[in-house]
RNA sequence: GGUCCGUUCGUCUAGUUGGCCUAGGACGUAAGAUUUUCAUUCUUAAAAUCGCGGGUUCGAAUCCCGCACGGACUACCA
């Protein structure tokens, strides 16, 4: 048995994408699980598509998720480079081998041509493929003399080299999640291999290096099975078949509504982030928003993402990283592409801040805190922190939830007001100012002089008082247990904010 | 258009060797309980004739065939 060896192989394009980060979270999960070795490598070999600081985006960003390398462009290995544009020399002897070998061949068709090949096969309905039927007719040493072609060569005429399929042969790809998937040569196209500026295309590159990295799994996203075929005959080509990486494919993140793939405008439609974090796109300025900086707790995203195509098998929903590790197996993806569902996302970060301890609640609170110009001592905030935290799902709702506890109302809300504070109430308010003021501070003290001896023991109305209370402390009508929060605030801010309502408000006649 | 992949409550899904499935769980939704309010929490409910149609079988969500629908791919992009 081959030590397993798994990389996740993103394009430096731009941000990466949510569905990436689940294939590499798979990655890494098995891996781990088999003690196996995680390689991130950086798949660049379209220059023209480079996006300055896109490896850094995914590299800090996978960080933060705790999806950890062995080997990679940041950490080096024995198996570097581990960018294939500093791998840019390795790859032309490889094609040379295909060429010799016959399974290339040189093609000279200019890009106009072959566009413009497209557009009359398109003008009859029909779509033109570079494959047996129709390689004979293009350009390239195929169909020239061998004497034309070197000429063409030598000249320095710009060339590319495609892979020569044989013309009727049924290529089956095991698929670790699908089972064996079959297609015959005859309808695959003879896809570029090597492009004209010297740099090999992601067939070719992939092939190579995964070889040479001695990848023993690929695990990569469905979109990848159409090409699955070319890349088990280049293994073939190359007589590397018996160290082929065993491939799987994994089912689509769908967008939310309706049908197809997730896409970057999804999120922008639909509010929430497609991104792991918070992207500026440096050419337009444009700026997509992150898990991260919305308050998503990366434990929270990668338990939801691991769920979104995946399952143990029973009913279990909550998983750390540790025990998605333990638990994680191929044999339970699912074939079918999910839906991302943005409430379940919500869910999951409510219960991971729910484990979440104070002391973190109140390090994610204070910037919000600062904002406010609230300069707290820290003991009162992560006192506050854990009384209000299974109130909400995210930190951004905290001040909304606790800002009474800082400060106090300067305006009551006219529809609990007039809901709440009834004719007597002043009275009622002032003997609450009595209690405090001749009673221990204490919980229990004031909730037998309060809510047992005046309230229950006058046969008075205790939610229309308590409530009144809580006008008067809070400004409305929510928040937690009134005694509570009254023993927070304390003695003195708590006789201050009643005597303010009482002045403000004043007597309700009737 | 062609090729390939897929199809269980609104959503994520359990179901892997056909019988314990009168299809289970979770999110969301609704109702109720608790509470001094709101939220939390708890309980309960509604919710999939397992895409449709045929077979095979004593018995099929599970096996086979056909159809429909959806998606991916179809670049000198990955």
């Amino acid at each position: 048995m081959r030590k397993v060896r798994v990389r996740f192989a993103p394009s430096p394009t731009g941000p990466l994408h949510i569905g990436g980060v689940r294939t590499a979270l798979y990655n890494y999960l098995f891996a781990r699980q088999n003690g196996g070795d995680m390689i991130l490598r950086i798949e660049d070999t379209d220059q023209t598509r480079f996006v300055p600081g896109a490896e850094d985006y995914i590299i800090e960003a996978l960080d933060w998720l705790g999806i950890k390398f062995d080997e990679g462009v940041h950490l080096g290995g024995n198996y570097g480079p581990y960018r294939q544009s500093d791998r840019k020399p390795l790859y032309r002897q490889y094609a040379d081998q295909l060429l010799r070998d016959g399974w290339a061949y040189y093609a000279f068709d200019k890009p106009e041509a072959l566009d413009a090949k497209r557009k009359e096969y398109e003008s009859q309905k029909k779509t033109f493929q570079y494959d047996c039927t129709t390689r004979l007719s293009m350009e390239n040493s195929l169909s020239l003399p061998a004497d034309e072609v070197s000429r063409r060569i030598d000249s320095g005429e710009p060339y590319v080299v495609r892979f020569k399929f044989p013309e009727d042969l049924d290529i089956t790809v095991h698929d670790l999640i699908r089972g064996d998937v079959t297609m015959n040569s005859r309808l695959l196209d003879d896809k570029v291999l090597f492009k004209s500026d010297g740099m090999p295309t992601y067939h070719l590159a992939n092939i190579v290096d995964d070889h040479l990295m001695e990848v023993s799994h690929v695990i990569r996203g469905e979109e990848w099975l159409p090409s699955a075929p070319l890349h088990v005959m280049l293994y073939r080509a190359f007589g590397w078949e018996d160290t082929m990486p065993q491939f799987a494919h994994l089912p689509l993140l769908l967008k939310p509504d309706g049908n197809g793939k997730l896409s970057k405008r999804d999120g922008d439609r639909l509010g929430f982030p497609v991104f792991p974090l918070d992207w500026h796109n440096p050419e337009t300025g444009e700026i997509s928003s992150g898990y991260r900086e919305r308050g998503y707790l990366p434990e929270a995203v990668v338990n939801m993402l691991a769920l979104l195509g995946w399952n143990p098998g029973n009913d279990q929903e909550l998983m750390s990283m540790d025990e998605l590790i333990r638990l994680f197996s191929i044999e339970h993806i699912s074939k079918s592409g999910a839906k991302f569902n943005i409430e379940k996302a919500k869910w999951f970060n409510h219960e991971y801040l729910q484990k979440c301890s104070d002391e973190r609640i109140a390090e994610m609170f204070l910037p919000q805190l600062k904002e406010h110009g609230i300069d707290a001592p820290m003991d009162y905030v992560v006192k506050v922190c854990g009384m209000m935290k299974e109130r909400i799902s995210f930190p951004s709702e905290l001040w909304d939830q606790t800002h009474y506890f800082f400060v106090a109302p300067t305006e009551y809300d006219p529809k609990a007001v007039s809901k709440r504070w009834k004719p007597g109430m002043t009275t009622h308010m002032a003997k609450v100012i009595e209690i405090l003021n001749t009673v221990p501070f204490q919980y229990d003290a004031i909730h037998q002089a309060l809510l047992e001896d005046y309230i229950k023991g006058n046969e008075l109305n205790m939610g229309q008082i308590m409530n009144s209370l809580r006008l008067a402390v809070v400004g409305t009508t929510v928040g937690p247990d009134m005694l509570t929060l009254v023993m927070t605030i304390g003695k003195e801010e708590t006789i201050a904010r009643v005597q303010r309502a009482i002045d403000t408000i004043g007597e309700i006649e009737n």
